[in-house]
RNA sequence: CCGGGUAUGGUGGAAUUGGCAGACACGCCAGAUUUAGGAUCUGGUGCGAGAGCGUGCAGGUUCAAGUCCUGUUACCCGGACCA
């Protein structure tokens, strides 16, 4: 029989749509399940094969769960500011916002022709006016609250986007969207004080289920260490230079001392430093290195000693030296260290090049070699000698330096301050105008949103200024607290910023009022499971963790976590083994699959192809074979009986199928889930019939797959509601069993043989029948027996000697 | 350099968490049907002629190891002079 899915898929995509079962409803009364996958970028090449993966797992399990009689939320949108989109704009001529509503367009019609069941009727679009305004609103309150702020600081400069870039987006010195390497540019910058959030970040995983590689990346990319502030006198001076150790205990072994070369001290003392001018000279060295060749040079410390400019070890007095290196940076701790090179390699490389003194104060390793990291006894530090264990020595040099007042204990995190702003036009203006007498004045709430002005040129500045800064109309305003001439903040804000809180408008996408109502935000509440690629768990996780914390703090939503569990697919790579992209040209197109195999194979492929965890390459043989299971599927009518019953034959088949499919998709495991479904179908064409009860069954447990041939299927066979919201399977856990099993018998580990006992058979029983089999007794033959065993259901052991 | 992960047939991958390695699928081989097939159906398929051997490599624990322990190699991802 021929499956004619063009026709078929299109049918039952039309029917979802007008019969509206995928639309979730406010305050229903069946149990909510809010199922996230993160929304995409709207790019100019359409859908990539990997969408389909990203989405088709919690469509599954969104499917299934409607099936079990919940209120699914599974929304969709679209992420749509972005440079691609600007620089397409660019070349072209054509606005962004046109360029946005055809790939849109584009995405949704691709999106629909896939068959997932999205609620269509709550899609966002981050660059429309009525998304953007709360984004900005969100924006004001972090504004109000101290949390927004700018600064004057040294940024990444994309010369090639002409663009600021944050530490995130430039790393390897290179430029995240165009590969070219970053230069060092001072510049005032907006920031979110994402810093003040760290703990509470942190604590935050305590009470969310994420897969343990998500948490510890997210634990790393905050990066807390504990350790100690100490305050070292500078010689001939009132100063004090602060330095941030985790080793407080090795201060009897500190030799030198380092700041960074930008360390703001340095031009206090210029005229107390003798070679002021080599510092100077160093600084400017340092400004040429790309962070990339600093990188390169990881070996190599290279520095400048300070003239005339020394400190005292505070814990005995010693003068000890100074000197600049750009090892030492200045966006972590403060700046300057105290160099311990017994026990730090970076130190003690810097040493051995400068000719240092190294002093040993952890027994254990061999310093004459290289640095001893780890725990030993301590020696050469006056009242801490004889401790060995790290934690009493850190614990009584933390006790002596706060009672002689010259430090303390402290806390750092590898996290910095998000830079919040893009030189660009294709973001969210910032809400801000700059007065030349209040300062920096917040745009008043009634009048968001602040609209992104039309332009015709899109083109940056060449001094990396937006294009908004040419718009006098936009630029020219009043200021909202005095009423002077002022003007408007010209940055736009980073493209994470509408993904920070998209999560929440689902919620409540029409609401002018609000950017949710707080009873529909009770009513949904936190993400119950969200997916995404494991590229996302640091800045997009932690940047939306970090707005709803802040959201949860001033009382606006009513859950302090936004996502309660969270799970990353794998890559699909090209057919070649390889990362896909469009330079190497082994891109899959997603609408090619579903032109020639129909969207069910592809749905069906995507999660069968292996580990949904992991990355697996596309194989178009492959999909040919999930072809084959789909119209061996539709044939089943052709064998069809017309009971409604399990029969003898199959039964436990099904009850394990059941089982097992509604298991597998809980976690992850689509691939087996699809194997079983597999081998029950060869199950069935061996057994040479189906009930149409059994057939029920098995379209029911594929549909959350294949919705289309087994919609179709089910009305063929007279099924008068849709499998969208026909009841899920259930089954008896007593008649998963087989009556006989087959277990194996070894004799001495080996295998001797395999028979058939009952299932219910006890150990002495198994024991007698492995011994009555006749290869089994020939091994035992002579041979004194030492230990029998029998492992339920698997296997007999007999050791034998 | 640091952190995390992976390694199983010709290929993608299974393996109830210490219990029959290779489910399911691709590919390949043989056959059937067909004017023809990127179609369909049936059978076979880890290696080895064989006793046997087999989960990157070398050890160990155990009646029993892909799974646990020690060491080691290769690859992938993330971070990167974090004091």
């Amino acid at each position: 029989m021929n499956y004619d899915f063009k026709m078929t898929e299109k049918k039952w995509q039309d029917r979802w749509e007008k019969s509206g079962v995928f639309h979730a409803e406010d305050f229903s009364d069946k149990p909510k399940f809010y199922a996230l996958v993160e929304f995409p970028y709207p790019s100019g090449a359409g859908m990539h094969v990997g969408h389909i993966k990203a989405y088709s797992g919690l469509e599954v399990v969104s499917r299934k769960r409607r099936m079990q009689g919940y209120n699914v939320l599974f929304p969709i949108g679209f992420d749509a500011y972005g440079l691609p989109t600007e620089n397409y704009a660019i070349k072209t001529g054509i606005h962004p916002r046109q360029v946005t509503d055809q790939n849109i367009e584009k995405f949704s019609s691709q999106l629909k022709r896939v068959g997932f069941s999205f609620d269509w009727n709550r899609v966002i679009d981050t660059t429309d006016i009525h998304y953007y305004k709360w984004t900005q609103w969100i924006f004001l309150k972090m504004f109000e609250h101290g949390l927004a702020f700018r600064d004057k600081t040294l940024v990444n400069y994309c010369p090639s986007c002409k663009v600021v870039l944050s530490n995130e987006d430039s790393q390897g010195g290179k430029c995240d969207i165009c590969h070219s390497d970053i230069v060092q540019k001072s510049k005032d910058v907006w920031y979110l004080r994402i810093t003040e959030y760290a703990d509470k970040l942190l604590e935050g995983l305590d009470h969310v289920d994420y897969l343990p590689n998500v948490r510890l990346q997210q634990e790393n990319w905050i990066g807390k260490s504990t350790g100690a502030f100490v305050n070292f006198t500078v010689k001939d001076t009132d100063e004090t230079l602060r330095i941030y150790t985790t080793r407080p205990d090795t201060l009897f072994g500190v030799t030198f001392m380092v700041m960074a070369p930008e360390h703001p001290m340095l031009d206090k003392y210029q005229s107390q430093i003798k070679n002021f001018d080599a510092v100077l000279n160093y600084r400017a060295e340092c400004a040429k290195k790309t962070e990339f060749e600093r990188t390169q040079l990881v070996k190599d410390k290279t520095g400048v000693r300070l003239d005339g400019f020394c400190a005292i070890n505070p814990v005995n007095g010693k003068e000890i030296p100074i000197f600049i290196s750009d090892y030492v940076m200045m966006g972590y701790g403060t700046g300057a260290i105290m160099a311990v090179p017994a026990h730090d390699q970076r130190d003690y490389d810097f040493a051995k090049e400068f000719g240092i003194d190294i002093i040993e104060v952890i027994k254990g390793g061999d310093i004459s070699k290289e640095a001893y990291t780890g725990d030993g006894e301590m020696v050469n530090s006056d009242f801490l000698n004889g401790y060995t264990n790290k934690k009493d020595s850190i614990a009584r040099m933390l006790e002596f330096l706060s009672e002689k007042g010259i430090g303390e204990k402290g806390v750092q995190y590898k996290m910095k301050d998000w830079a919040f702003n893009r030189q660009r036009y294709w973001g969210e203006p910032i809400p801000i105008v700059h007065c030349p007498k209040c300062g920096m004045v917040a745009v008043p709430y009634d009048e968001l949103p602040l609209k992104l002005p039309d332009v015709k040129n899109f083109e940056p500045g060449s001094d990396g200024e937006s294009p908004l800064a040419k718009i006098d109309s936009f630029v020219n305003c009043k200021c909202p607290k005095c009423g002077g001439d002022a003007k408007r903040e010209t940055d736009t804000m980073p493209q994470w910023a509408g993904s920070s809180w998209y999560f929440l408008r689902y919620i409540d996408p029409h609401n002018d009022e609000h950017f949710a109502d707080m009873d529909k935000l009770k009513y949904w509440g936190m993400v119950d499971w969200y997916n995404g690629g494991m590229e996302h768990v640091t800045r997009h996780m932690i940047y939306s963790r970090f707005w709803h914390r802040f959201l949860y703090d001033i009382g606006e939503v009513p859950f302090p976590e936004p996502y309660a569990k969270r799970t990353a697919q794998g890559l699909i790579l090209g057919p070649d083994g390889d990362k896909m992209s469009k330079s190497k040209g082994n891109v899959v197109d997603p609408n090619d699959v579903v032109d020639v195999y129909g969207a069910d194979v592809l749905r069906t492929y995507v999660l069968f192809m292996g580990d949904y965890e992991k990355a697996s390459p596309w194989s178009e043989s492959s999909v040919r074979g999930c072809k084959r299971f789909i119209d061996r599927t539709w044939n089943l009518q052709t064998i069809m009986t017309p009971e409604e019953g399990y029969s003898a034959k199959l039964e436990t088949s099904f009850h394990k199928a059941i089982k097992k499919v509604s298991e597998d998709t809980e976690s992850l495991k689509y691939n087996t889930a699809i194997a079983t479904l597999m081998a029950l179908l060869n199950e069935i064409y061996d057994a040479g019939s189906i009930t149409k009860g059994e057939l029920k069954t098995f379209i029911s447990l594929l549909n959350p797959i294949a919705p289309h041939v087994t919609e179709e299927l089910n009305e063929v066979i007279g099924g008068k509601q849709m499998l969208a919201v026909s009841p899920w399977p259930t089954y008896d856990e007593a008649k998963c069993v087989d009556n006989e099993i087959e277990i194996a018998v070894q004799v001495s580990g080996k295998i001797k043989a395999r028979l058939m006992i009952p299932a219910d058979a006890d150990s002495d029983a198994a024991i007698a029948a492995a011994k009555s089999n006749a290869s089994v007794a020939a091994a035992l033959e002579g041979k004194q027996i030492v230990k029998e065993l029998y492992v339920k259901g698997r296997l007999v052991n007999i050791v034998a000697k």
